[in-house]
DNA sequence: ACTTGCATTAGAGCACACTCTAAATGATAA
DNA sequence: TTATCATTTAGAGTGTGCTCTAATGCAAGT
């Protein structure tokens, strides 16, 4: 696969696809023989888990982290695991305040309905 | 109110409060005869709101956009309503994610559960 | 052969939102 | 008074995560 194809189907641009690989979050892209990146299947699967853990809010240092431990084989699971609860917790605080925010302007607008309303009165 | 005591209400640092000020989301508040800032009430219903859209997810600049609509008085309320349903909107979007991204770690959690379990047998 | 379009690299630049520094002055307590 | 602490300013620096540029080369169609 290309690189224009892996960026039209991971969303990831091109030249994220190049800085990813810089900085060591996918190992480096097996090249064609005229020096062109050919992504394989292993490649798709990491950049995928990527892609879920960026959503995820996961910073691309912590990633790094992870992602070493994986290729430092069975031993590491526990740590990974660790990581991954963390990073859930993350996320459910994370969901709370913006429900929280989300009341905040549910009220600032049902403020502004009342307002417009008694305008057209 | 000094800077010192604003900063440990708001929960932003004395810094921010400058910086917030030098762009233009608080007006330029008053200051004592050495020139030390005094904030008044408006002012920490001004800061409470901006942390408020902060946490909510709303970038400085369209946070900036909305404050001056509101400093133009009535006749901006639609448009002001309709900022605050468009971040609404982000944020429940926000959320969706989010918690896709709980279950992809949750399932993520479930497996290393296994593998532990398995080692231990 | 020529043009168009895709790829490569190292490294610079950008957007966001702070965060810190240095130098100076004011306030407070022993 | 002297030491220590808080505040001021303009402006520089930081961290994160891309995003873009320039120079160069390969590839495929006409």
């Amino acid at each position: 696969m290309t690189i224009q194809e892996v960026s039209e189907k991971t969303g990831l641009s091109k030249h994220t696809l190049r800085y990813y690989e810089k900085i060591g979050l996918i190992d480096t892209v097996k090249k064609s023989k005229s020096n062109y990146r050919i992504y394989n299947q292993n490649d798709l699967n990491r950049l995928e888990f990527i892609c879920n853990m960026r959503e995820a809010g996961m910073g691309i240092s912590k990633l790094k982290e992870y992602i070493q431990l994986t290729s430092q084989g069975e031993n590491t699971v526990e740590e990974r695991r660790g990581i991954l609860l963390e990073n859930k917790k993350k996320i459910q605080e994370e969901i709370k305040l913006l429900e929280k925010s989300m009341n905040y302007i549910e009220y600032k607008i049902e403020n502004y309905d009342s307002i417009i309303k008694n305008k057209k009165i």
